[in-house]
DNA sequence: TGGCTGACCAAGCAAGCGCTTGGTTAAGCG
DNA sequence: CGCTTAACCAAGCGCTTGCTTGGTCAGCCA
């Protein structure tokens, strides 16, 4: 939390109590929810209680609030990431931060609908904006492979690292189709369960 | 492509040729380009060289156009997929024919614009045509069920049958966001590759 | 030959879309 | 106090959308 706090003080999110900040994550809500192309200006502003022109006065265009939404959420996910890798130790346990933090991104209670977003929006973008955005990922990215890389060192990867998390990243993104929080599998369980995949046949611990 | 004809003999499939079929073909390509919402009847009939409004006269309305595309996908694969499992023998065979098959429609040269569909589009469905489509999905999933349940059975599957599939579908969904035919990776090898995943520390054959 | 049918066109309607415009209101500040 | 600015409203413009309508026309079958 006191990431979070850090980076709207260095201006790189905004306040989510700010009326801006109240538009995105209303945004983010209805994308997931409806789609972006389905979910209209003034379904944003009708969220919020305003009247759908005065999102012109926080936002350029429609584009602009989906563009926001999502390198926001990427700057805040390599935040939470990159700590949650720090606090780990040995490249297994980072591994499964790296899982674990995914996993709550993409399932957890706070994080899924921006996460959704994320994931299936991205051919709503224009090239440019995708062209902008792709930094922002790319960073995030280098984080999975820089553990990747130390556990293939380590002899505990079973695959390739590219291909390993490219199937990881398939596996974990599916999960909001069929997982429940609530369910019988602990999100725990899961993060487990996926690790065991990636280093197969070899030693847990 | 015996089976493709004998589906269309029964009713089951529209046939290519038929103008019908040459819309449902052109749609397929252009909602994977643009997705569902952003393309147009205007786009479709342009696609296939007729005016706008002529669409109706083959469909009911937009939303039977992709209904059509979805529910006929399915019934193509799970008869593709049927077939496939029939000609392997064993457990793990089976398991893997599964494998091929399904990256085959994703990310094989034929029908990657209809699985994409299948996987991308299904939120664009009001919940009736939903509840319709799920029953030809049910019925694909079940092939996988069997395949996994088989190779539980014999001692070669490392965890849970239900969370497996659902990890490898999503896996296998999402290689076309990274996966070439013409790389150095084969087909062949991603599959024998996520067999290996699946049967972790276990000897395959 | 003549009627039927599947395939299509030309034109356009009603609704909804993103976005613009000109103006109002209230809080902050020296 | 007067001035600035962020936040918002009310109205509506121009365009695109899915879909409808009334009609044409070639091929086919009796």
């Amino acid at each position: 939390m006191g990431q979070l706090n850090a980076l709207i003080q260095q201006g790189q999110i905004t306040d989510p109590d700010s009326p801006r900040g109240r538009l995105l994550d209303q945004a983010a809500q209805l994308f997931r929810q409806k789609g972006y192309e389905r979910t209209t200006v003034r379904d944003i502003a009708g969220a919020v209680g305003i009247q759908s022109g005065s999102i012109f006065h926080h936002f350029s265009s429609k584009e602009d609030i989906l563009r926001s939404v999502m390198s926001e959420a990427l700057i805040y996910f390599t935040e939470i990431l990159r700590d949650a890798i720090s606090r780990a130790e040995g490249p297994q346990d980072k591994l499964l931060a790296c899982i674990r933090s995914e996993l709550q991104f993409t399932i957890g209670p706070d994080t899924t609908a921006i996460m959704s977003v994320l994931i299936s929006e991205w051919r709503s973008l224009s090239s440019e904006v995708q062209q902008d955005i792709l930094q922002y990922r790319d960073a995030y990215e280098q984080l999975w492979l820089d553990a990747l890389q130390d556990t293939e060192k380590a002899g505990l990867l079973a695959g390739d690292m590219f291909v390993t998390r490219r199937l990881i990243a398939g596996a974990i993104h599916w999960t909001p189709y069929w997982f429940q929080l609530d369910g019988e599998l602990s999100l725990e369980d899961l993060a487990m369960e996926t690790l065991q995949m990636i280093c197969c046949g070899k030693d847990i611990r």
